[in-house]
DNA sequence: ATTGACCCTAAAGTAAGCTATAGGGTTTAT
DNA sequence: ATAAACCCTATAGCTTACTTTAGGGTCAAT
């Protein structure tokens, strides 16, 4: 019933993203988001399958993967033959780690950051005495934030 | 009782932080972080706050933020007469704004690379038929990872 | 049939964040 | 007193991820 089956040119596809369309060209250049068909005119012409996989692309970038790493991840699923399972198992494992650590930096950060908010009047005077300044200022900050380095 | 008044060259404070002479000296060139006093022969000495201010860098780096972010809200606290309350609770506000957005966007990629792993048998078969691959490669991934787009 | 909004390639340029090189002084241990 | 292990400045080079420029076709509407 629902209309799948459509075709876009490259400034369509971007929109659609909120990309652009040289980047998704630069995408191409690195083998990231390649378009198996093109018109008589020679347009690149894309479907709901590179919208995914660039939905996927843009996701991963947005939280830290380079594009390095998100090519291997698609790379995974492209040439199957030459991956086995306990490489995927592997890789997709120590990406998790990853992001787990990330996400617990991202939280030790966010509760300093809150403090130091809170701690704020948020008044139009000058903030020399502002406690929000003593809070970034404070010792704790290293134990809080360097702990882990 | 504590030692707390070392004073140290810049190989034993890269040292101490897990990075590097030439970064830390790139970091000051970017304002980042300035040794305010020299040995006789003209080495840059640190003390603990160099330290604590160095993690503080180190950390929010981590977490994403960009040498001009991190010196922005270094700023904050040195040049505490330029700005108002009202200016450094805006700020903080809405980094912690992106940072909640970046937790949520890992947790959501944490959660389809999670998936995967788990379908995935692990063995030393080739991946053709693995299920990791099907998930990653499944339309589900664009609703999962391309809705907050 | 021509104008404006698209599309193409190739190549150069940019910004961030380091990293390395060259050339030279200093400190410390033997 | 000399060699290794440090420190200094200045500058060039590198990687990542785009962005811009130049020069040119295509398509849809007037």
């Amino acid at each position: 019933m629902s209309e799948n089956s459509a075709v876009f040119k490259i400034g369509e596809l971007a929109k659609k993203v909120g990309s652009t369309v040289e980047t998704l060209r630069f995408y191409e250049t690195k083998g990231l988001l390649q378009s198996h068909s093109r018109s008589a005119a020679g347009y690149r012409l894309y479907n709901d399958s590179h919208l995914t996989q660039l939905s996927f692309i843009l996701q991963a970038k947005k939280v830290g993967f380079s594009l390095k790493e998100i090519k291997y991840l698609l790379g995974l699923n492209l040439a199957k033959e030459a991956h086995t399972c306990e490489e995927v198992k592997t890789y997709t494992g120590e990406k998790i780690a990853e992001i787990d650590a990330k996400i617990r930096d991202l939280q030790s950060i966010r509760g300093s950051l809150h403090q130091m908010y809170e701690a704020c009047c948020g008044g139009t005077e000058k903030a020399t005495h502002c406690s929000i300044l003593h809070t970034l200022a404070a010792s704790d900050l290293s134990t809080e934030l360097g702990a882990r380095q």
